[in-house]
DNA sequence: GATGAATGAGAATTCATTCAT
DNA sequence: TATGAATGAATTCTCATTCAT
């Protein structure tokens, strides 16, 4: 008696999401390709084939749409990192795995936006301003990444492994500067070094940084 | 005898370079707060209390007004980035001094936007595709900053007081990394390190990070 | 079957022709009455009672919408001239015919921009700069108009009917001119012929001048 | 006495034509390759080599400017036309060195500029509204030119030599409309026929035109 | 007088958002 | 529910004209 009247809502429901789907889909293609000004709403409903107002039902509007792209990515991404650490064994190995799995997911196209916009929205000014300060985004994502990277560092103090002489919010800082490619992208042109290479050697210096020092 | 030419000559040109400064500022001002996007040319000329008209000629348009702050902050920077080098003696002294210079810049407000914005534009999306990008704009100013650390690693290394085996691609897009104080903002928020001693520790962790390690 | 897919879209379309129709019908006018450097988007709108971004749905730009107008009533005009040319016998009569039409046009408020405005276009030099030379605009309806008079007055030499020693070009340059009425506003002004008569006149004057002399 | 306070005074006159001089033909240079609604004062001034600001003190505006050479190329294009007719004998022979000199100077570079102006503002839409309907420019011009070929019309009609039973407003009419060359460059494009030989033509078929009928 | 910097009204065009169908 | 035509505020840029120097 209640599955008819459920089945055809969850029915629409299940309608409803797979094209919320394919509208954050054709948005984050075209974010991607094109950024967020040059970004129209009438060509993600054009690319998902559907109509503009359609978006609208689904969205109260650009900036709205954006930020769940925004946040998605964001969640999957820190998931992504978190399933990551807890992988690896030591201290030590989670942190050089998030690495890896982060300048990965950068240069593989298939997790390229999933790791590059909430970067992009971070590091840079333009959506900073807009989707950070105005509309508090990724605050909650990017806490717990940063709780999650403190732990690690944490733990390694305490464990021995890492300089406890250093302050965390400073190995904090340095490990999240050095997650960003960016400048990857302009340094590496000539040497084309391969990403896991370069990887291993940041990660080396990464730990030489905040190893203990002998003496000390 | 000359004077009466040259004279009125070179007073209308000070006064146009005067007005021409005072719309730099301004616009200058405008874009930290609203940025590019949010930020017409109505409000840059009603800031320095002009008509619109006027701003136009001084500058072809609005695209083009701010490639002209963009140079000017990124050769300011990096002027100050190789003059601040120059001072210092040891290879290790240069980097300290730098990344003080750097993250000092940053957080006074008189500098702010001079440091700021290049970084801003070379690490965000949205400027970093219609500026460099398109117009291929502080491409120059890049390569000779990249340049400058770039010399200063490899006489580190040559010297021995630098690891060689790291290659200076991976040191140098670890500086930049560092440079940028994005990261600083999210992190520093609790603890309210002042900025002289952060980046004594980051200098620090750098340093040990690229330091000659014994029987390696 | 097929109509409650067909007709939804038919009416839509319909409604959307419809809507077209008035604005052509509204820059027409606003046109004839400012001309085209007065005429401005925005009152064009207005004058439809619909807003400026309407008149962007239907044309992409303030010269597209006037180049359409061009083509309509150019090729509305030919083919006016064509038809009144195809039921008049014998070739004087053609040409009188179309002298009639073409003059009658000129002075019927109904058909008056039908058969001025592609005249001023070819014939000014403001608007020919933009829409013919730079558009390539009614150089197929002119080139049609062309064939058509020449064919009439080459039958005619043919026909024995008009001189064969006076070169088509000129004949048809002549006739041409003869089709423009520019020059009645000014002349006609006093006299207050009728049309009909004056272009009576016109076509005597024009067959004596093109017709065979004995003895020549 | 009186000359020292003159000749100064008739010095700086005479500077002051010939400034006037160069201006009137750097617009009417500027006029003819870009047309009136992208001339701009400051492209006139540059031409001159003077500033903006002096056109005004010469000409209260850009429409005065236009009217200006408008009227000297009518006015001038007038008295050449009339002394050609004086110089000619019969009334046949007066129209036919009036059609030749029209036409001659619109295809003689330094004359261009003072037979094509005053037709393309009569004739063209654009340019008629503006100086000659709403300023009244050209009108008297227009009227002597009118008054000319009236007199020697009716002079041949009164002489028998043309034909009394077509009325003067059309002889004039036909004469006005084939002395506008617009037509030519359409269709001479292909025969390249040299004007001379073309305007013949072109007067034979207006005398055969006008001409008195035998029997009629 | 001559200058040319400054003005500001005005034009074309874009696009997020709304809403009648 | 989906549509997409309509909206209109906002933006960039132009240029004839003015006026302080």
């Amino acid at each position: 008696m209640m599955q008819p009247v459920t089945a055809p809502r969850s029915l629409k429901e299940k309608q409803r999401q797979e094209r919320e789907e394919l509208i954050l889909q054709a948005a984050e293609e075209v974010l991607a390709e094109k950024g967020y000004y040059d970004t129209s709403v009438d060509e993600i409903a054009a690319r998902v084939g559907i109509a503009k107002g359609t978006v609208y039902l689904h969205f109260p509007g650009k900036e709205d749409l954006v930020v769940a792209i925004l946040q998605r990515n964001a969640q999957a991404m820190v998931e992504l990192v978190e399933a990551t650490a807890a992988e690896a064994h030591s201290n030590r190995e989670k942190l050089e795995a998030i690495l890896q799995v982060v300048y990965g997911g950068f240069f593989d196209p298939r997790k390229r936006q999933l790791m590059q916009l909430p970067y992009a929205v971070m590091n840079g000014s333009e959506l900073h301003r807009v989707f950070v300060e105005k509309k508090g985004c990724l605050k909650k994502e990017w806490s717990r990444l940063a709780a999650l990277i403190a732990s690690i560092v944490e733990a390694g103090k305490a464990e021995g492994e890492f300089d406890k002489s250093m302050p965390t919010p400073v190995m904090l800082s340095a490990f999240f500067s050095l997650m960003s490619p960016r400048s990857l992208e302009h340094f590496n042109v000539d040497t084309r070094m391969p990403i896991d290479e370069f990887v291993k050697h940041l990660a080396r210096f990464y730990f030489k940084g905040i190893a203990i020092v002998q003496g000390e």
